[in-house]
RNA sequence: GGCGAAGUGGCCGAGUGGUUAGGCAGAGGUCUGCAAAACCUUCUACAGCGGUUCGAGUCCGCUCUUCGCCUCCA
């Protein structure tokens, strides 16, 4: 069975060859950096990261760009607004530079500590901005953009194809229902900026030939594809909000130029919802990921993740992901029994689930399946070694293999080979603090029964292991040599 | 208003015509010094109303409800 994926363009699950035999180039929106990921970033790249590493695994070379923007998004009015790294930069009196810098190090940390591949190139907006001005340039130049009072508008006139990603073709009915304009410099409501002039206050702006100014918010993804993947690409993933208007506007602008296709397959994946509504950090309802972390290992939040599909929603809850922290437990304690054991006489097989793996990976990225195959799999193996006669040592290699290939390689859940991933300092610091907690107990206990030669025992040998033990009125306390 | 998605058992969440999804939770059992783990058995479904079909969560129509986009957003 080949690989279907979902085109988002077309709507229906289109057999995947890519333009080049052997190499995949795939571009995904990135974040924008002004504020801390959360679980709705975790869910895209999450689901993307499986994508590339589903692609690699079936022998491509797969070329993934993923952006940083940090150029910033206007916050209210399309023509009014404030940049968002802009704001956030006045929020915590420093420049935008140390925002969009300390941010994108927050982002790298928190997707690092999912197990997410980073891309093979990271653009920046900022570093980009020759780039998207020459695009613009050739824009005019081919009469699809024109220039008022040094900004820049692209003429949807110029490309009647705009909308055919979102469905909206119709611009005059779209038009209909737009609150009308009255200062817009526009010539039709529709057009959207390539180039914006700055005004005085404005402190992050370019030179470029029209005005100081600064690059219109879907220029960066067409200039930095184009460099880096080609004029077409295979894959460009992203956010189902962004399909109108950021990727039609793509779609757009970079087929003007080329007039070659942008993209052979779109791909969205689909919101967190949290009681059912859209998480997202305008909505102020965002679960931050390093405020997740701290009771929770990454990797669950990761397993709970590919446990639905990357179209559906999911919707967030503890009770949710306590429930995908015992089942990734299960999977974790099936391997350490498989790892464990004594090779015995009995034959397991383990290329039908391996099989069901494939096919569902194959049908558009099915991870819930997946993952439901490995289930079925751990049931299996700790059937197999209950019975008496145990697995032969051949059949046990071939199960480690499929866990490690299917658990760790493609979805990356199983790191380690079942041991824990980060669990997070702070989660472990709580840990320690039980562990500790237990043991001055006992010790206390065996002082109090005069069995010093156990509480001593318990005090040194905590020593040696770099913990010391102090008793006071109180009762003992510890620290932790350096 | 326009474009799009969806309503599955206590919870999460797969499934585009006929056979057990899976996980968590619950109940009973095996095992066990006790527990845990594991294994076996088991209870709660397909929003509603019509229609197509030998047969429908699965296709069609209508109704109700929810969500996303139409402003930056993964």
């Amino acid at each position: 069975m080949s690989l279907f994926i979902y085109n988002s363009l077309g709507r229906t699950k289109e057999k995947f060859e890519p333009l080049h035999p052997g190499i995949v180039t795939m571009y995904v929106c990135g974040p924008t950096v002004y504020g801390h990921a959360h679980l709705g970033h975790a869910k895209s790249y999450v689901s993307f990261d499986v994508v590339v590493r589903w692609l690699r695994h079936s022998g491509y070379r797969v070329k993934y760009v993923q952006n940083i923007t940090d150029v910033g998004h206007l916050t209210d009015d399309a023509d009014e607004g404030e940049d968002k790294i802009i704001k956030q930069s006045r929020l915590e009196q420093t420049d935008p530079m140390e925002i969009s810098q300390f941010y994108t190090r927050s982002f790298y940390h928190d997707m690092d500590r999912m197990a997410i591949l980073r891309p093979n190139i990271a653009p920046a907006a900022t570093a980009h901005i020759p780039e998207q001005i020459a695009l613009v340039e050739k824009l005019i130049q081919s009469g699809h953009a024109y220039e008022v009072n040094g900004s820049v508008y692209f003429s949807l006139e110029s490309f009647p194809a705009y909308g055919k990603l979102s469905g909206r073709t119709d611009q005059e009915a779209l038009q209909s229902g737009i609150r009308v304009e009255t200062r817009s410099e526009k010539r039709h409501p529709s057009d959207f900026a390539l180039w914006k002039k700055a005004d005085e206050q404005h402190l992050m702006k370019w030179n470029a030939p029209w005005s100081i100014g600064y690059p219109g918010w879907h220029l960066e993804c067409s200039a930095m594809s184009m460099k880096y993947l080609g004029e077409t690409i295979d894959i460009h993933g992203g956010g189902m909000e962004n399909k109108f208007p950021h990727h039609d506007c793509e779609i757009a602008q970079s087929e003007s130029v080329t007039g070659k296709p942008y993209v052979r397959f779109w791909m969205h994946n689909n919101m967190v919802t949290i009681n059912g509504i859209k998480m997202g950090k305008s909505l102020k309802n965002s679960v931050n990921l390093n405020e997740i972390f701290k009771n929770i290992d990454p990797l669950v939040i990761r397993f709970f993740i590919l446990q639905s599909h990357y179209r559906s929603q999911l919707d967030y809850s503890e009770t949710a992901i306590k429930a995908s922290a015992t089942g990734l437990e299960k999977l974790y304690e099936s391997q350490r029994r498989l790892r464990e054991q004594n090779p015995g006489s009995g034959v397991f097989e383990s290329a039908s689930f391996q099989q069901r793996f494939t096919d569902a990976m194959n049908d558009d990225f099915n991870t819930p399946i997946a993952i439901a195959v490995l289930f079925d799999f751990s049931k299996s193996v700790n059937t197999a070694l209950d019975r008496i006669e145990g697995i032969s040592e051949a059949s046990r290699q071939k199960a480690e293999a499929f866990f490690d290939q299917a658990g760790r390689e493609i979805l990356g859940i199983m790191l380690d080979g079942g041991q824990a991933g980060d669990r997070g300092e702070e989660l472990n610091g709580k840990r320690l603090d039980g562990v500790m907690d237990v043991l001055l107990d006992l010790r206390a206990a065996a002082r109090k029964n005069k069995d010093f030669s156990l509480s001593d025992k318990i005090r040194d040998q905590l020593l040696e292991i770099g913990i010391e033990i102090k008793d006071t009125k109180e009762g003992a306390s510890w620290i932790v040599k350096s």
